[in-house]
DNA sequence: TGCATTCATGATCCTAGAGTCAGGTTACTG
DNA sequence: CAGTAACCTGACTCTAGGATCATGAATGCA
């Protein structure tokens, strides 16, 4: 018997049901992959059955009124992933376009920490294309671990127990006020006192050690908005003219000439990592050199220690 | 964007014709992969042309009247033979059914080394199916080496660089021929004197030392008749009564009672290795130590020193 | 209990791409 | 130089499987 021919013996196996099916277990339900569209929706879910009569096995089970991806189901999902990312990356090199790296981190990481730094990462990675995918922290462990992702940015106590991972250091934070606010040599405690606020929205790990802080230091600032992320607070700071305290590596964002930042004396315990699905670095050529050299990069200056 | 959107955006893909480019690959060109039918030859040679459109780089070249399958072609092959055996592995283990486990060698040693040890290699490999591949050693070693193959046995001079592998001892050689020819305690040199002899067809490297021996021992034994193969050679042996020279390990073969065999003063400087597919093995699951055990169970005994 | 969400399924249409046939062209070979 | 082996191409037909629409069933929620 030849090569395969088993496997191709019975039909039902396609490239559009493996592709559908690996939309199907990303999203996690079918509703979320159809996004609302009912002729996706009918397809998927008879495409998905196809797939589960074709391999013999429950890839999906019904869990209330929706769908789960099985075990097995998952296992088929990095298959075809890892195919598909294969095939994607022989048409591109063979195109002569440059390899793609895909780096998730939150969006303030990104902007922050990677952004001011894409022409040296290139020097490191050499003639890649970096594409930075905001994604929140659960997402980018799960994205490197089933290799949707190359790399991943993330504080340590999230990472991936199997991902490769490098230290970048702790992040530290400034308060961040206009000029005016710091005139005649006032410190933090002053700007604290004086100047109009804002904050982060209640609930996240940063927001509590923050209330922590302010409660520790007697300060009570007089806050008039409050943001859903670091970016959108930046953005307050930088129109509203309202202090802030932001990572340091906010410090980008802003023209020094009327905005000045100061360090605080506290560090809020979050040591971030770089972390890389190894399976994907082998795939893509990049060796651990270059990899910890792009560690090394990241940390390299900018509120990291 | 989506996930591989990028690379079902323009159309040309097709399960279909990875699996015939695979199989022109493997056959080396289009008209032996075709076998002769002229529909296939003419599908084959559109669908290679549509790959190459698709990936936009040329698979193959014309040299002379054929083709030949370029580096980037043969990148790709691999690729999709990976691609395929993990999705058929998935499906027959999902299916229950044990995974295939497929060694190459030559047809003489899959009958006498492997064939008798079959259960034996289960207990060591578990609950598999032992998928036997009669094939020269050029194609063994290039099975190993491109994954076609999970395991190949042959000559260690024979095999490829990159694959794990582990020595399984020299092959002994000895005289084979019915009882009678042994009477009254003949030697071998007796029987080589008076006995109708089978011989291998010249050519082989066996062959040429075979010739030395025989010049050496000043043996000049009547030939009567001369085979294609060992397995062939043993046939004759068995059923034309003559004698010959084969592997100790084809003692299998005969019946104790009928045949009588003698190992030669002789050492053909065969070093026989068991060689694998490290990707393979790890895609399988099989732990180094069972492929070592493997060896051993394969070396132990029967002509192996 | 009514209503929305989510998935399943039957019926029908449509299309990319497989399959077939009938010539080519090119390069090797006796 | 004729013959042939190996591949290419155009012009079809045929079909598996994708696309669409309509509807039903199960679950959960207000």
């Amino acid at each position: 018997m030849n090569a395969f021919d088993r496997l191709f013996l019975d039909s039902g196996l396609s490239l559009d049901r493996l592709r559908t099916f690996l939309e199907i277990a990303e999203a996690g339900n079918i509703a979320k992959a159809a996004k609302g569209d009912s002729n996706r929706q009918s397809q998927f879910s008879r495409q998905l059955k196809e797939l589960e009569g074709f391999f013999g096995v429950a890839l999906s089970r019904k869990v209330g009124r929706r769908i789960e991806i099985t075990e097995e189901g998952h296992r088929l999902a990095g298959m075809i992933r890892r195919h598909f990312s294969e095939l994607d990356d022989f048409r591109e090199v063979m195109s002569g376009r440059p390899t793609a790296i895909r780096i998730g981190a939150a969006a303030s990481v990104l902007e922050w920490m990677v952004l001011p730094k894409v022409k040296r990462c290139r020097e490191v990675l050499g003639e890649v294309v970096l594409e930075l995918e905001p994604c929140r922290s659960a997402d980018v462990a799960r994205g490197v671990s089933d290799g949707r992702l190359d790399f991943g940015i993330l504080r340590e106590d999230a990472a991936p127990a199997e991902a490769k991972r490098w230290k970048l250091g702790r992040i530290g934070y400034a308060l961040f006020a206009p000029k005016a606010a710091w005139r005649s040599g006032a410190g933090i405690a002053s700007v604290f006192a004086r100047h109009d606020f804002g904050e982060l929205l209640p609930g996240g790990q940063f927001h509590d050690r923050y209330r922590d802080l302010l409660v520790q230091q007697k300060w009570s600032p007089r806050v008039i908005a409050r943001a859903g992320s670091f970016l959108q607070l930046a953005k307050l700071v930088r129109t509203e003219g309202v202090a802030a305290v932001l990572p340091a590596t906010a410090a980008v964002e802003f023209d020094a000439a009327k905005l000045r930042s100061q360090p605080l004396p506290w560090k809020h315990e979050r040591s971030m990592m770089l972390v890389a699905n190894s399976r994907n670095l082998e795939r893509l050529g990049i060796r651990p050199g270059s990899a910890s050299a792009l560690a090394k990069l990241l940390a390299w200056e900018g509120g990291l220690l």
